[in-house]
DNA sequence: GTCTATAACTCGATAGAC
DNA sequence: GTCTATCGAGTTATAGAC
């Protein structure tokens, strides 16, 4: 009994619980006895609503990964020029992480320890298709806009530089001595730092 | 009794066997069992190796983490010019990596999980300095040699760029319906593809 | 050093009262 | 719907023979 509300129903408590213990601990990690505690009921009562911990699991695993992808999507396929859509996306992409910091390493593990399962639920469910902006990357180098570079590298080069440092959070704080209110600063920095850096990269 | 050979001793064979499991799996979702069977030798020897699954999990994270960090230590510390030090990071460290493509996630998730271990065991034995770096990317700005950075956002931008790829690669794999060579060979590609990216976006 | 057998314990799941 | 009590499978760890 944490923190839960009085005025929350027991499966919205027990949702908030098991997204805070799952996102932090993972499947293998968490104990439905620490769900249960976090959302301030019992044991049985998670499975009255989620039947078992797999199903529990796949509620949280598959809003997280929706809260993750699904903007991008948006934003990759707009109509936007490439250099304000690659403003909108850091910015955008940078902010929805600042709220949810520690999904991007839960995501990228469990999709890492069952890449089947990720695939037949998320993939017909609006994960992100590149493939618009992979043929703006194209014709811009063809019309001799920017400079030339394999449109997946560029790709890679901007979710990377987007999502690694929520992961390496930890080796900052030890190594550099960084707090929390000066990580969430360096990363509002970011936004517009990472579309300077991409930008400055590819133009002519 | 998958791959040990006859000549190797139990403990090397138990390492071979933990890296393999405790690095695919985590610590909490692998099995004694499963060391063992890869091993090919019975659960009470690893006990009688390793005391507990604690204590052989740390032999296994601690030299982890020694192979994904001094090498860079070294690089960084190194009298070479920016631009070159910035070509030698990319390529040596994306082919650090690619021998042991599993580890950054799992170092890093194991960095998470318990960031003070990580800081009591590793600090002390080569971790990472980037201060020298950082100073020599100042002194190139001052000089007007390169153009205006915070270098701890470069530093993330290069870190990044190497590492993440390799964690989000059954992503690529997926959606992009690249294979294992396919990947390497982007991978191979990065090594000069990332150092050009980087001195293309802070020469002037 | 290496094995078999089993103790000790953790944890997901269920039965059944209210 | 919510609780207490408990079962039973799975796991770590140890005892003891060889």
């Amino acid at each position: 009994m944490v923190k839960a509300k009085k005025d929350e129903s027991a499966e919205e408590k027990i949702l908030a619980a098991a997204r805070k213990v799952f996102i932090s601990k993972g499947l293998a990690g968490a104990r439905m006895q620490d769900i249960a505690d976090e959302a301030g009921i019992n044991k049985a009562l998670l499975h009255y609503y989620f039947r078992n911990k797999e199903k529990l699991f796949e509620v949280i695993f598959l809003e997280s990964a929706q809260k993750l992808f699904p903007k991008i999507n948006f934003i990759f396929d707009s109509d936007l020029p490439l250099f304000e859509k690659i403003e909108t996306f850091t910015a955008e992409y940078i902010s929805i992480i600042l709220e949810s910091p520690y999904v991007p390493l839960f995501v990228v593990n469990e999709i890492n320890r069952d890449p089947d399962m990720f695939f037949d639920k998320m993939v017909k469910s609006g994960f992100p298709k590149p493939h618009k902006l992979l043929a703006q990357v194209e014709e811009e180098i063809k019309k001799g806009n920017i400079k030339r570079i394999h449109p997946l590298h560029l790709l890679m080069n901007m979710i990377s530089m987007c999502i690694f440092p929520f992961m390496a959070k930890p080796m900052l704080s030890k190594r550099l001595h960084i707090n929390d209110s000066q990580f969430r600063q360096l990363m509002e920095e970011r936004k517009k730092e990472v579309a300077r850096f991409v930008i400055d990269a590819i133009k002519k």
